[in-house]
Order: C-alpha cells, then sequence, then structure tokens
RNA sequence: UCCUCGGUAGCUCAGUUGGCAGAGCGGGUGGCUGUUAACCACUAGGUCGUAGGUUCGAGUCCUGCCCGAGGAGCCA
C-alpha cells in the first residue's frame, strides 16, 4: 500500500494529503448520512468524517456498526477546520475494520466512580486524561535524569530484594528466599547508595520501593517509585541546595514541553510558575509554632500531620523546606545536629497548594559509635547492617542525600487530588488486579 | 488496627413517614448531511452487597458479616 502510515501527533505535516492511521474508535457520532468518528493511536485525537457516497457503501454501512474501542485502519485526507478542536480532522475514504468488538466498551462517556474505574484502570489507561497524566509522569521522570546525569550523577541500580535492611522494621514485604529464608522487597536504595557514594562520589538510585503499611490515604501507595540521589560530602545545606535545582527543573521542563497536557488537566499553571529556587525555609521549632498559632493541635516532639502539612504549605507560595526535626520521629542514619543533641540534620521539602512531603532528606550520621547506638535505640536487628556501618569503619565522611516520590510530583505537578491515578497500575493495600 | 461514609439496572445515581423499583448514560429499533459527553421517538434491562431480625408489609428500621472509599497512625 503506498498511502503512509502516519501517527495523529504528525498530521500537521500532512495537510491535504492521504495518509493512512492505525487507531482505535473511541467515540462515534452519526446522522442517516454522515458518521464522525473520534480516533485515537495513543498520540493524540482526531475526527475523522465519514460521508455517505465518499466510500464504499458496504464500508458505510459497516461503520454504523462499529463499537466503542473497536480497533481500525483508516484511511483520508488531512483537512484543516476551525471547527475541529486540535484544528485537523480526516476525510475519510476507507475503513478497515481490525477487531469490532463483541460486547460494549465498560467506560462510557458518563461520569464513572473511583471504584469502577480502579477495576478497570487496563481500559482506563485509554481516556485522554491518563494519557496526560503519562506524559507528565515519563517527562518528570526523564527531566530527573536528565538534571543528574548532567550534573556528573552515575545512576546505582540498587537491589530490590533485600536482606531485613531499611529504614524501620515495619513494614516490610516477605519474599520467600530457597534456603535463606526470607528475602525482603526493599523500601529504599538509600543504603546502598551511601555504599555506591563510597566508591563513586555523586550517585543516585532510581526504582520501585515496596512499604508493607496499612495506609490507606491518597499520599500512599505501597509500590512506589523513588529518585534517591546521594553525594559524598555534601552537608545538609549542599543537600538542600540540590533539591530546589532539582525540582525547579523538573517543574520548568514540565511547563515547556507539556502544556497540552497541562491543559488538558485543567491544571492552573500559575502555581508552578512561581516553584522556582530559592524555595522557603522553616525549621521544625519554628513550625511548630506557627501551627500553633494557626490553631493546629500539634504537639511539640510529634511529626507533622497530613492536614498540618496542608496548613503549613497553604501559608507559602513555592515549596518549603522544614528542617531539623526532633530525632524521636526520624529515621536512625539521620546526622545528629551539632548544637542541638534532640535534633536531626534532616529536611523534608512540601509541595504548595496543600501536596504536602515530596521529598525526604538528610545528612547522615558519618560517627560509628553514634550509629550503633541509635541502631539499638530503635531495636534494629543490628546483625542486618554489618556491611552498612563498613562505611564508617573505612574512611567514613560526610554525606547526604534524599528521596524523591516520584508518584507524589506527578500528584503535584498534575494537580490531581489522589496519587492512585499518577502511576499506570497503581498498588494499594487492597488492590492487587489489574 | 481504629474512626467515618458508601454498596439499588452494564455505568453514575435518586428513592419522601416503612406502602406497586425510578432517571440519565450505555444497549436494541427507527429518524436525521456538521456532530463536539450530538440530538429526537420507541424499547429491553432489577436476587436493592449478604445472612438473620422487627412488621400485615422492609430498598427504607435493627444486628452480624462481606466488599469498597475517605481519614488516623506511618511515611515518599
Amino acid at each position: 500500500m503506498s498511502v503512509p502510515w502516519v501517527y495523529i501527533s504528525d498530521l500537521a505535516k500532512h495537510e491535504e494529503k492521504e495518509i493512512r492511521l492505525k487507531c482505535w474508535m473511541y467515540n462515534k457520532r452519526s446522522s442517516g448520512k454522515i458518521h464522525f468518528l473520534q480516533l485515537r493511536d495513543g498520540t493524540g485525537f482526531i475526527q475523522g468524517v465519514v460521508l455517505k457516497g465518499e466510500i464504499p457503501e458496504d464500508q458505510f454501512s459497516a461503520a454504523r456498526n462499529l463499537w466503542l474501542e473497536a480497533s481500525l485502519e483508516v484511511t483520508g485526507v488531512v483537512r484543516r477546520d476551525e471547527r475541529a478542536p486540535s484544528g485537523f480532522e480526516l476525510s475519510v475514504s476507507c475503513i478497515e475494520i481490525i477487531h469490532n468488538p463483541t460486547e460494549e466498551y465498560p467506560i462510557g462517556k458518563k461520569d464513572h466512580g473511583i471504584d469502577f474505574l480502579l477495576d478497570n484502570r487496563h481500559l482506563w489507561l485509554r481516556s485522554a486524561s491518563q494519557l496526560a497524566v503519562m506524559r507528565i509522569r515519563e517527562r518528570i521522570i526523564w527531566s530527573a535524569r536528565e538534571y543528574l546525569h548532567d550534573n556528573g550523577f552515575l545512576l546505582v541500580d540498587s537491589p530490590i530484594l533485600t536482606g531485613a535492611i531499611g529504614e524501620g522494621a515495619s513494614g516490610l514485604f516477605e519474599v520467600p528466599y530457597f534456603d535463606m529464608g526470607n528475602a525482603y522487597l526493599a523500601q529504599t536504595g538509600q543504603l546502598y547508595a551511601e555504599a555506591a557514594a563510597a566508591a563513586f562520589g555523586k550517585v543516585y538510585t532510581f526504582g520501585p520501593t515496596f512499604r508493607a503499611e496499612k495506609s490507606k490515604t491518597r499520599r500512599h501507595l505501597t509500590e512506589f517509585w523513588m529518585v534517591e540521589p546521594e553525594v559524598a560530602f555534601y552537608d545538609h545545606i549542599d543537600n538542600m541546595k540540590l533539591q530546589e535545582d532539582l525540582v525547579s527543573y523538573i517543574v520548568q521542563q514540565v511547563l515547556k514541553h507539556c502544556p497540552n497536557e497541562l491543559e488538558a488537566l485543567g491544571r492552573d499553571t500559575a502555581p508552578l510558575e512561581l516553584s522556582i529556587a530559592p524555595f522557603h525555609h522553616i525549621t521544625y521549632d519554628d513550625a511548630v509554632t506557627m501551627l500553633q498559632k494557626l490553631g493546629s493541635s500539634i504537639k511539640y516532639g510529634t511529626d507533622f500531620g497530613g492536614e498540618d502539612e496542608t496548613i503549613l504549605t497553604q501559608q507559602f507560595d513555592k515549596p518549603l523546606f522544614v528542617e531539623c526535626y526532633p530525632k524521636e520521629v526520624k529515621a536512625f542514619y539521620m546526622k545528629q545536629h551539632p548544637d542541638r543533641e534532640d535534633l536531626v540534620l534532616c529536611d523534608d521539602l512540601l509541595a504548595p497548594e496543600g501536596y504536602g512531603e515530596i521529598i525526604g532528606g538528610s545528612q547522615r550520621e558519618d560517627s560509628l559509635d553514634l550509629l550503633i547506638a541509635r541502631i539499638r535505640e530503635q531495636k534494629l536487628p543490628e546483625e542486618s547492617y554489618a556491611w552498612y556501618l563498613d562505611l564508617r569503619r573505612y574512611g567514613t565522611f560526610v554525606h547526604s542525600g534524599f528521596g524523591m516520590g516520584v508518584e507524589r510530583v506527578v500528584a503535584w505537578v498534575c494537580g490531581l487530588p489522589h496519587i492512585r491515578e499518577t502511576i499506570p497500575f497503581p498498588r494499594t493495600i487492597y488492590r492487587l488486579n489489574p
């Protein structure tokens, strides 16, 4: 066949030319002698106009009987048309049916409940909004890797099957592992990133992480992706600088490359445009004081609840660092504050508009003795951390890093109310399928 | 694990004081040459999550259970 196969995203280059689409029909409107076929191919959406008399009669009547999501090969001429949302439509001259479903497509044109949509996630992905979310997710991941690569970071893939090692003893998924008892799905790549930082200087891990916590909130998944940079000889301050540069870069890249996707989601881009470094800073101490003045019942020494984070971020117009939490509420590996024994040199980066924590980072404890003491305080299985402690035995060094939750960043950038739409197949406590 | 809310047609939901089970969308049939979640007419479609209980009578009131959602704790 001499007519070229073209993607919908490239149609503008083929104005007034005859082309062929391989596509699905996501909707159809019809009069007696004209059909409007709404077509999509993953790169975009276009309306095919089918006029009686301009295609073979059997094809015209067959088009009448097409079900939603029929797969088609459609030939026609690309026309500019003011009435089309994309500016173009296709004057159809030939329709070849690849597959016409024999059952009605479950996802209709009207609203659906979240339970139904999640049960049909494999089909829900075909909708325009989900295409926009996934394109923005891809841009966020791409931008993060691009920034880190261009700034001299080495990608180090950390293991997913691990021994009993992680942020804490709770919330580990167990997997039978031959004669060695149980392996555990990684909660974080950080401890491995620290080992890699001692070997390679500036590194990052990027991969899925797993937490078997029974969280049921708009901010939690049991399987989620993290970008975890770790840098030798960076302190707490250097670490925050890296975080704000990275987040600024990501947001700018999405604004530059994904304006159509943001519009498709109805995202107000004004708050994103403000999210350029430098970000705001507040200490944990000051944040608690501010929250109490604003009516929160938070007690000094406890971590913020979701509502506290929301209230706090609403006081600022761009991302906010909260620094130096009490060590009791933070992980064992965080560096003790030089002037305050009760605090650690850490930071949470809270996204604005009530989205809350997207990054948790810290300078790491580099003293062998203090680290062992913390492992014992938190009653962690000391033998599992033997190799990790070696990093303090052989040339210990000031170093810092952080974990950025990809799905939380996607939710914020897209303006989505819930994290479950930010990953193709979300895993939550009560959902393992599809 | 705890708290709150929900489960009625394929989907989204309404259902009054306990008194004949409803609408829109989707499906079917017919009509329509510019529709934008097309429209118009007709039509089919129900074990009201489940098991008990109260009652002359339960979608509606009570109890247990199942499933889901939102939140808490925990965290990115």
